[in-house]
RNA sequence: GUGGAUGUAGCUCAGUUGGUUAGAGCGCUGGAUUGUGGUUCCAGAGGGCGUGGGUUCAAAUCCCAUCUUCCACCCCA
């Protein structure tokens, strides 16, 4: 909890800085609010909540029955559908688009947020997967203009330079990938040219061309995508060498984008690689200019912030022309990274610098006095709340790195003084409180 | 959704081709040290072996089902 609160603390914190407004949105969302904006896979994965009330009644045998007839392939599926109509959110994006368009009203644009929340994935749970989640989101909707990218991008920057993550910003422009799909001459193939290409690291070449024509990608269009699959040198030789290939008005203006950001991005000093990469894809269907994503490059691990622009998200719920662009934040995959690499700061749980032993009712108000005394002086200290052995309130204070004990006992209250212990060296000395205040700040 | 593992003491795990009283390390408790921890030594407590069935004279061990957690594919943070 205090490491993943480490994590959190310092996503927030950043986006603070760069003035976003903490929002938080409930869990429950309608499903039609959920579904069909996540893909195809996106709707399998919702986790919905059942009805309440005996919604069976007089519904079951009947949906059953004429999905029978119908020779539906899932009976279930179309029994799931008609009887629940809430589900918990499968990301903070949509929920957010919602809440946008619900209060576009009250709100100002451009409206920068941010949102730290759990999020929920019906699929099986593995390495760095989870069925519930949290997602620490910044975004700003409301305009399109690229300086957002670019600031987002400072924000990614900071937040791992601070955790003390090496990581690599990749960028990219869906407007690119679609032109591509012009350029090959199959734009309806889009949806899938993104997702082959998508695995070039993980299948390599050869997997991609197969899984391509599987996908029903001509073999010539295949041959003509080769060059863009292998584009080398800097991020801006990168970027001549598609502007010399492709010429769709739409892909072009991908390019120039990206250029763009890669132009403010100079004048930055980023502490991570910021790369260009024409080959990365992301399965969210919503969006349509700039994509993020964030990898480590210390260990094998899926990405641990992703984002990217999206221009109608908020139109399907009814308010158009609302471009927006944000990031995601993967506080659990940042958390095994960080567990994994031990880049956790040490002293993170709070512990005392001085710990009291307890030796009963009368020595306790005592210590009391002495620990008001020492807490409105900002040094953190505590007494041990039971009358325990002394053997066990000693391993206390160890076990927690306590640095010194203080003892107050009989002895001490007749003369006045407070017992105090060095728990590294072992000494031990008697002295009187502004002394034990000296000794505890320096 | 497909395929493969896992589940034994608080924790990490042993447990042979079914066979008496199910083990270790760490942790915990007590003692050597009744107001002195971290080191050492001694002693002790703690287990319906995931759950429900079945096979057998006998099941932690074999079979079936179910749940949990984990891993790969798919996809994603």
């Amino acid at each position: 909890m205090v490491k993943r609160k480490y994590i959190f603390d310092t996503i927030e914190e950043a986006f603070c800085k760069y003035a976003y407004q903490p929002l938080e949105t409930p869990s429950m969302e309608n499903l039609s609010t959920l579904m069909g904006k996540y893909g195809e896979e996106g709707d399998q994965l919702l986790f919905r909540i059942l009805d309440s009330g005996d919604f069976l009644r007089g519904k079951a045998s009947e949906i059953v029955k004429d999905q029978w007839n119908k020779g539906s392939a899932s009976i279930s599926a179309a029994l799931r559908n008609q009887i629940a109509e809430k589900g918990l959110r499968y990301d903070l994006t949509v929920p957010f688009a919602r809440f946008v368009v619900q209060h576009r009203n009250e709100l100002t644009f451009p409206f920068k947020r941010y949102q730290i929340q759990p999020v929920w994935r019906a699929d099986k749970p593995q390495k760095g997967r989870y069925r519930e989640f949290y997602q620490c989101d910044g975004d700003v909707i409301g305009t399109d203009s690229l300086l957002n990218e670019v600031e987002l991008i400072q924000i990614i920057d900071e937040v791992f330079t601070r955790l003390g993550l090496d990581v690599t910003i990749k960028i990219n422009n869906r407007k690119i990938l679609k032109g591509l799909a012009e350029h090959i001459e199959q734009p309806d193939k889009f949806m899938d040219l993104t997702m082959s290409i998508d695995k070039l690291d993980k299948m390599g070449h050869e997997g991609v061309k197969q899984e391509m024509q599987q996908r029903g990608i001509t073999p010539e269009a295949v041959e003509k995508i080769t060059p863009f699959l292998f584009l080398e040198g800097s991020n801006s030789e990168k970027l001549e060498s598609l502007r010399r290939m492709m010429f769709q008005e739409e892909g072009g203006k991908g390019i120039e984008e990206s250029q763009e950001i890669l132009e403010y991005a100079d004048v930055l000093k980023l502490n991570n690689v910021l790369e260009f990469d024409p080959k990365l894809a992301r399965g969210l269907d919503y969006y349509t200019g700039t994509i993020f994503e964030v990898q480590t490059n210390e260990m094998e691990m899926g990405s641990i912030c992703g984002g990217g622009r999206y221009d109608d998200l908020t139109g399907v719920f009814g308010l158009k022309d609302v471009s927006g662009v944000g990031i995601s934040f993967g506080a659990e995959r940042i958390f095994d990274v960080m567990e994994r690499l031990a880049r956790f700061p040490k002293r993170m749980q709070p512990s005392a610098r001085i710990m009291f032993v307890n030796f009963g009712r009368k020595e306790a108000r005592k210590a009391l006095e002495v620990l008001q005394a020492l807490r409105q002086a900002s040094i953190e200290s505590e007494i041990y709340p039971d009358a325990a052995k002394m053997k066990k309130q000693m391993s206390y204070a160890n076990n927690k790195s306590i640095a010194y004990v203080g003892m107050i006992g009989e002895d001490e209250i007749d003369k006045g003084v407070i017992t105090v212990k060095n728990m590294e060296t072992g000494e031990q000395k008697q002295v009187d409180l502004e002394e034990l205040k000296a000794l505890l700040s320096g």
